[in-house]
DNA sequence: AACCTATATATAGACTATCTATGCATAGAT
DNA sequence: ATCTATGCATAGATAGTCTATATATAGGTT
């Protein structure tokens, strides 16, 4: 690894859409949430963001709408869809599956 | 994702270090001591074994050696360096800090 | 003898997801 | 007038997987 990277590779879909299960938010704030409640060991570049988003949008896990900010600025709404609800808890299961194997290997060898 | 992948990327090298603390093994070895200890979880495909094991090499983190193995096949074994022992708690310490870290995001969003 | 499975290493090429860098736009503060 | 924060988006580079392929052989089965 050259330089330790922001996130963890294969975990960002995952974060954006859990992010979203309060209620809906723009890729902005979407960034914003978890850098701050990851206390700011994560950071979503834009260059991963918006990728993220288009990917989430073509598989139909979220939908976006353009609204205006509360500072009245534009922004592009993502809302969670009923799929993309059940496709978070799928995720969650398979990546908690994972970080347990993983433990164990780490812990045992 | 079009497919569930068999790895978190970006584990494996950290994963490969920590195998490699009790004793020193080849390749196969590798994988098959990843497989075992992960409960079938994770399986590392030879396309990512052996690339990983040249990214280490070249960092000098493991050096190779070749012998015959006690079923009398000629294999490759790896052994850590002293920089590969000091990366493994670098790398570790980083795990755990981001895997903590995306744990928050999952709990609190 | 012929075949199969497991063991063992290695590489080429495809694919995916990240990061870096860039561009655009504007609200509000200095 | 300028700066900072907010906001979206894409092109290209980079990195780390996976799939598929190639080679080789020990030991067991038909």
């Amino acid at each position: 690894m050259a330089k330790k990277p922001e996130l963890l590779p294969g975990t960002l879909d995952l974060m954006i859409l859990k992010t979203l299960t309060r209620a809906p938010l723009h890729g902005y704030g979407i960034a914003l949430a978890i850098k701050q409640l990851s206390d700011d060991v994560l950071t979503v570049e834009e260059g991963s963001l918006y990728p993220a988003l288009q990917r989430l949008l073509l598989q139909g896990w979220v939908k976006a709408e353009w609204k205006m900010t509360e500072t009245n600025r534009r922004a592009r709404y993502y809302t969670l869809t009923v799929a993309g609800r059940k496709q978070l808890g799928i995720e969650l299961t398979q990546f908690e599956q994972m970080i347990a194997a993983i433990g164990r290997v780490l812990q045992n060898a």
